[in-house]
DNA sequence: TCGACTTTGTGCAGCGCTTCACAAAGGCAC
DNA sequence: GTGCCTTTGTGAAGCGCTGCACAAAGTCGA
C-alpha cells in the first residue's frame, strides 16, 4: 500500500511538539527581556531544558525560521510560535468554581501575559457571589450560559468540587464551548470534538512518591502484609 | 549482542504506566465507595478513561492480581497499587510559597487522603508569616532546612514566584530533599538523583488554545503580517 | 571572491508505548 | 467431573517520538 508523503507545511504538528512550544516561548521571552537578539538551538535548548536536536526538529515542524550559521531571531521566533499556538488572538476564559484554586487561577499572572483574558468568575455558592477577585465580580453560576455567549468565552476552566464538575461540563458544552481545562478530580465524559485537558495536583505528588520510595528502599516493601481474602 | 530478557517482576515499571496508576486508584476508590467488590478490566478502564488492553498491560507490570473469568478484587487492587506507589507510608510534604496557589494546595483535600501530610508552610514575606492556614502556622523560610530535617520532609512543593524558585530548590536539595514538585514557571537546574516534576497552568491553556484555533479556522492565520527584519 | 567555520534542517535507526488478538486460566451450571 | 463461558495476561505488530550524525546553507574574515 502506498502511504501519503507528509507535506512539510501540512497542518500536522506532533502532540509532543505542541506540548513543548509553550516552553520554548517562555525561554524566548526570558532571552528577549535580557535584550538577546539571536539565539542558537543549543542555547535555547539549554534554557528550555531539552536537547538541541529535539528543539530543531520541533521548530522545523513550524517552518524554516532559522538562519544557518547564525541561529534564530528571538523576536521573530516568539512571533511565529505565538501565532502557531494561537496566542496572537485574544482568548476569553471563564473560571467556574471560585474556591482556593479558582482564586489562585484568577490571580495567576501567567494567563493575561499570554493572550488569555479572564472574562468571568462563577460559583454556585451565594456566600461567594459578589466577591471581588482580580478586578472581577463573582457571578452566580446560574448565568453560566449567558456569560459564555455574551462575552465570547471559548475556553472554560473547571475548578469546582468533583461532584459538580460533570454537570458544569455538560452545561458549558451545551453553550458551545469545545475547550475545557479540568482541575476537578474526575474523568469528564464529553462528545467528540470537545478537548479536555486535565491537571491533577495529587497525581503529580503520587508519581513523586513512587520514585522517592524506590530511592529509599529499592521498591515497595516486599512483605505481603495484606489481610484480605486474596493472597 | 545478547539483550537481557526482562524479568516479569523486575523493578522496571514504564513511566507511562506509573503516570496512570493514580488514575486507576481514584477510579477504584470510587467503586469501593459504591460498594463494588470486583471489577473487570473493561469496566475499570471505562471509569478511568483509558482502554482495557492498556489497563491490563499496566496492571500486569505490578503482578498477576486478577482472576480470569471474574476480574479484579477492588480492595485488593487498591492495596496493591497504593503499595506500589508508596502510598501505604506517610509522606511529609513542605509547601514553600504561601501565595494564592500555596494556600490552595495547603487546603487541597486530595493530599491528605492519599498518604501525604502537609508538615510545613513557609514563606519569605513577614506579612504572611504567622497566618493560620489549614491548621498550620506559616513559618519564615529562613527555617527551611530546619523544618525539613526535624520533620522528616521528603517532598517539597515550590509555589514561590519564579525569581525565588531556583534558590529555594538549591536550599531544599542541600537539606537532603530529592523530590520536588515545581509550580514556578522556570526550568529548575538540579543534580543527578533529584526528581523534579513541573506543573504549569498556563502551558495547559496554551495547548488548548492551539487546538481551539485549529477548530475555528484550520490553523494559524496564514497572513504573514510580520513587520520585523526577517520575512 | 573565496574558503573556513558555524549552525540549521533532516534522513534514519532505535526505542518505548499502544493496540490487537488470542491462548491460557479460572468459575459456574448441571 | 465435564464442558462452556468469561476474562485475564501477553506475544507480536504498529506507530510515534527521540537522538544521532551529517549534508546543506548561510556568515564572516581576508
Amino acid at each position: 500500500m502506498i502511504r501519503r508523503i507528509p507535506q512539510a507545511r501540512e497542518r500536522g504538528i506532533p502532540d509532543a511538539t505542541v506540548a513543548r512550544l509553550p516552553l520554548y516561548l517562555r525561554a524566548l521571552n526570558g532571552l528577549a527581556e535580557r535584550g538577546t537578539a539571536t539565539v542558537s538551538s543549543e542555547d535555547l535548548a539549554l534554557a528550555a531544558g531539552v536537547n538541541s536536536a529535539k528543539l530543531r526538529k520541533d521548530l522545523s515542524h513550524l517552518g524554516s525560521y532559522g538562519t544557518r550559521g547564525v541561529g534564530y531571531d528571538v523576536q521573530y521566533l516568539i512571533y511565529q510560535i505565538s501565532r502557531e499556538l494561537g496566542l496572537t488572538q485574544d482568548w476569553a476564559v471563564a473560571i467556574v468554581g471560585v474556591g482556593n484554586l479558582g482564586r489562585a487561577l484568577a490571580n495567576y499572572g501567567g494567563f493575561v501575559s499570554r493572550g488569555f483574558r479572564v472574562a468571568g468568575l462563577l460559583d454556585a455558592d451565594p456566600a461567594v457571589v459578589g466577591d471581588h477577585i482580580a478586578g472581577l465580580t463573582v457571578e452566580h453560576s446560574d448565568g453560566l450560559e449567558a456569560v459564555i455567549r455574551k462575552r465570547g468565552v471559548s475556553i472554560v476552566v473547571i475548578a469546582t468540587p468533583a461532584a459538580a464538575a460533570q454537570q458544569v461540563c455538560d452545561r458549558v458544552i451545551g453553550a458551545g464551548v469545545t475547550s475545557i481545562l479540568n482541575f476537578a478530580p474526575v474523568v469528564l465524559t464529553v462528545p467528540d470534538g470537545v478537548d479536555v485537558r486535565k491537571v491533577d495536583l495529587s497525581i503529580e505528588l503520587q508519581i513523586l512518591a513512587f520514585h522517592e520510595q524506590r530511592k529509599i528502599n529499592g521498591g515497595p516493601l516486599m512483605a505481603e502484609d495484606w489481610a484480605g481474602e486474596a493472597g
